[in-house]
DNA sequence: TATTGTTATACTCTATAACTATA
DNA sequence: TATAGTTATAGAGTATAACAATA
């Protein structure tokens, strides 16, 4: 019987698999992982600050302010200024960014059907458990509260 | 019956938790991933020419001196002459390399234990298929050939 | 002429610290 | 006094292009 870690041998190789893919479809547009990440963020958040961001993303506020320019020069989100906190600005994306998130669901949708299409619905069922109860036990590990 | 996209969610959730696991161990040391990748790939394949590491990390050679650089300085690996052609350089780990290999080993071992560790045999070897299969589909799309 | 590794240059992600404007 | 975002500085990963030494 083989050794339990060829398990976590599989999990790495999709993982760089899927990191692999997900920027080659990216990068073309200027969008990097961080990037994408951000919008994706600011996508499911609605209009955010960018403390609201460096928070969500787990990353520094300076590190917000490079992402959010970038992003801003290639036309994908928008700063506007708080309403009430002049302090603060609101960053949310525009008609182009809304439509990159639209495509890259439309990707992930797609690949994700394709990885799991020769599984029947038990099997595929008994995958979810599976993966959920993985997840749990890494999340164990990283946080043992 | 839910989207297959959850699967993808699934498996994006477990890649990120591995990598933040992996990174947490290793910064500590100086180690960081693209090091660590070197390191592993120069440990499997013993005393390898940079122009080979490069070949097999898929990366630039630029980039294979400076990983060098910074695993030489810290007593990972170390350069020595080629016996035959005096233009290449051949990298080959230190006691000191060979050791932070064999703990990652352990620990990967360790994490891999963890996250299967109330499957039982029948569940293990329907899951390492599974995994298996999206491995295959994942390998299709990158590469249509 | 082709290959190995390096210097030169540039872009990206990331962090901390100091600073400005505002709360 | 504390907070939001920026400038300043730094380290790391990555790439291409030009160059030296060697094949």
């Amino acid at each position: 019987m083989p050794d339990d870690i060829d398990v976590f041998d599989r999990l790495l190789e999709i993982a760089l698999l899927i990191q692999a893919d997900m920027a080659r479809e990216l990068e073309p547009a200027g969008l990097t992982a961080a990037r994408t990440h951000l919008l994706w963020v600011a996508h499911s958040s609605g209009p955010s600050t960018q403390q609201a961001l460096a928070h969500a993303l787990q990353v520094s506020p300076r590190n917000v302010t490079g992402l959010v320019d970038a992003l801003e020069a290639r036309g994908f989100v928008r700063r506007s200024p708080h309403p009430t906190d002049r302090r603060a600005t609101l960053v949310s994306l525009t008609e182009q960014g809304t439509q990159a998130v639209t495509e890259m669901e439309e990707g992930r949708r797609r690949i994700a059907a394709h990885v799991v299409s020769d599984f029947d619905v038990d099997r595929l069922q008994h995958f979810r458990a599976d993966l959920d109860a993985v997840t749990a036990r890494l999340h164990e590990l990283m946080d043992p509260s």
